[in-house]
DNA sequence: CCTGCTTTTACAAAGTTTTTACATGTCCGC
DNA sequence: GCGGACATGTAAAAACTTTGTAAAAGCAGG
């Protein structure tokens, strides 16, 4: 899967309705306003955007944007999650889950979330 | 992750009429709606209608997502089979059967029961 | 040295699992 | 049937683990 950096990608973007990120350009952009963005926070956020959907292990996000290994011990993830979702705003919790005792997860602004009635597809439909 | 490695079940799936459960994705859907359950919960669940149809021991069941020996005595086993029958709701007893003295069975939403225990109860008393 | 970014620290809060204590149920010999 | 022994059911508390948060400390580039 994707790297942190989409190296040879002709400019990829994600879009929906609020939130678009440039990942060729490194952009991110929140109801029309750009938003000013940290080294280490860009590299978290694009990617769980890259990823968006895919539930990532905290030791995934501490391996890719950190470099850590499993031995190390740190609440710098927990930080900066914290950081991205304030500059989120309203959005924050809608965008990023906390997937308790495994990572984090971004999710589309549509997208069908856990405790909500009866929109997910049974996951048997995806296979093929 | 858990200690519970079905590693023969690599993208596979359960399904019947009210329960589905994607063993990769560690999904679980119960009438078009999605169960959230906890890790030893989903461990548990797994082992259970992985093994569909067949008794699994107390024994085995605390041994391989516990990792617990025998001489171990506790009563969360109980309580977890207690909160998936909870979150089963109607079709709990339907799908989780007690075998007294020995463990559990998860039985498909049609399995055929027979009166509970039966396993050898000649009924010779009928005789005239 | 400043200054802004990053990491650590130290608790707080939230979530999960296990234990406890007792109720209820089942088996089995009488 | 009756009662004892033991297994399972259940609610609630306790113990433990993970995540959230504010503030301070650390650090690197200018």
């Amino acid at each position: 899967m994707g790297l942190l950096q989409e190296s040879t990608n002709e400019g990829q973007f994600y879009r929906d309705e609020h939130l678009s990120l440039d990942f060729h350009q490194q952009v991110v952009v929140l109801d029309h306003e750009r938003m000013t963005l940290t080294r280490k926070e860009y590299d978290l956020l694009a990617l769980l955007v890259g990823h968006a959907g895919e539930i990532i292990p905290r030791e995934a996000l501490l391996l890719r944007v950190w470099g850590y290994g499993a031995e190390i011990r740190t609440r710098t993830l927990d930080v900066h999650i914290r950081r991205l979702r304030k500059k989120l705003g309203t959005y924050a919790d809608q965008y990023i889950e906390t997937i308790f005792g495994i990572g984090y997860r971004f999710q589309p602004f549509h997208a069908p979330r856990f405790a909500q009635p009866a929109l997910e597809r049974p996951v048997l439909a995806i296979s093929a």
